[in-house]
DNA sequence: ACCTGAACACCGTTCAAGT
DNA sequence: ACCTGAACACCGTTCAAGT
């Protein structure tokens, strides 16, 4: 099958090519994300699905790692903010609580992005609209200022942490691999040399979930309040 | 300049050529990861510094995660635990603090590795002993075993991520990019959407070495202690 | 069982040249 | 200023074939 010009077959092939932007660009890097993991979330895989070459990108972003973090703040758009301000309803704690596993939430659905995102902090929109969201809750809370100010970084920390470890165990078989090597390494240890490690046993791998982090964080939120600087 | 054979100048070449094992390999890529950083700790450099093909570490080495959690935990040998056994010079807490700042410590020489170290967990000796006395420090303490199970992986994680993100800073030029970019996104917040952003301003980023790190987990250590699960 | 060469299927980033 | 083709300098992992 001849054809004189291969313009109309490549209108038909992809859709129609949308000037380059760096909303345009952080938009398809999400559906990518999606749809395939942030792995595959790459300069060279992007330009492709926006028809052009990965040199074309770096007019809009630094670096990969400028992308990742782009990436992220989009995201965390879908945190849900609402039950910090419904005061009344439930106490500070509680409600900081729900805003912190929502958070939780959003980078539960994309492991590989909390993992990035614990190297990479964004600095967008929505991530200071969370940060203005947890401090407000502080201060209702009664939490002084400086204790408030170092608290805050130490929550997002741990949250995150929490679901990039989770999510990868879920995901990846080679985490999976690690934590049977991890699991096995506690069981066979031996009580002569890690005694407390045998006593505990099990407990220290249990409950990885969002019982866990509830108790981390309502822990961290206890100490917070009584640690002065 | 012809040679006859290619042999003794080989010999000469490189340090004579010793049978592959698994700890001459965790050697080899700590050597490099010293030299030149986690980055060039790849497969195929460290092939190439063991003088044969990348195809034949994976007979010891299942993929390029299980080689750099090995590396952390050889590390972790040198994380200085005897704080722990001497106890009466200083309270608990205080011996707690020390442990997990020479564990900080470590990591801080190679920062890198912490934030591979966030993602893939070792399971080596060296982290068990860590986590041994850590445990031990806990029960000293009185904290409830329940606690201490939950508490441990919060902790190492504190230390941890804190290194991470401190290390990075120090090293990576992207990442000060990065870190430019929150500070200007903070200093540059509009107070009427941000009124606690702009209200805490700089002290958000304050003291992000050492002494963040120690309210951190002095906080936390005090929630430990008083929350029940 | 261990080791290897060669291949497969990718990467990020830069740069000179074009518009 | 924006966009591009082409190149540079790499990756991890697998597999058939050897010892």
């Amino acid at each position: 099958m001849a054809r004189r010009s291969a313009e109309p077959v490549s209108r038909r092939e992809r859709p129609a090519k949308t000037a380059l932007t760096r909303a345009g660009i952080v938009a398809a890097a999400v559906e990518i994300l999606q749809a395939e993991g942030l792995e595959r979330v790459t300069m060279r895989r992007l330009a492709e699905k926006l028809d052009t070459g990965p040199a074309s990108l770096y007019v809009y972003v630094r670096n990969t790692d400028e992308l990742h973090a782009a990436i992220l703040d989009e995201l965390l758009g879908s945190v849900d903010l609402a039950p910090a301000a419904a005061s009344g309803d439930a106490g500070w704690r509680e409600r900081l609580l729900q805003v912190l596993t929502s958070y939780t939430g959003v980078l539960f659905a994309h492991p590989s992005l909390a993992s990035a995102a614990l190297v990479a902090r964004p600095s967008g929109p929505h991530y200071l609209a969370l940060v203005e969201t947890v401090l407000e809750l502080l201060r209702e809370g009664g939490v002084p200022d400086a204790q408030a100010a170092w608290g805050l970084d130490a929550l997002l920390q741990m949250a995150t942490a929490t679901a990039a470890e989770q999510g990868l165990r879920s995901v990846a078989a080679d985490a999976r691999d690690e934590e049977e090597r991890l699991t096995a390494a506690i069981r066979n240890a031996p009580q002569n040399r890690y005694p407390r490690i045998v006593a505990l046993g099990d407990d220290l791998l249990s409950g990885t979930g969002p019982d866990r982090l509830e108790w981390m964080l309502t822990a961290f939120i206890n100490g917070i309040l009584r640690t002065s600087r």
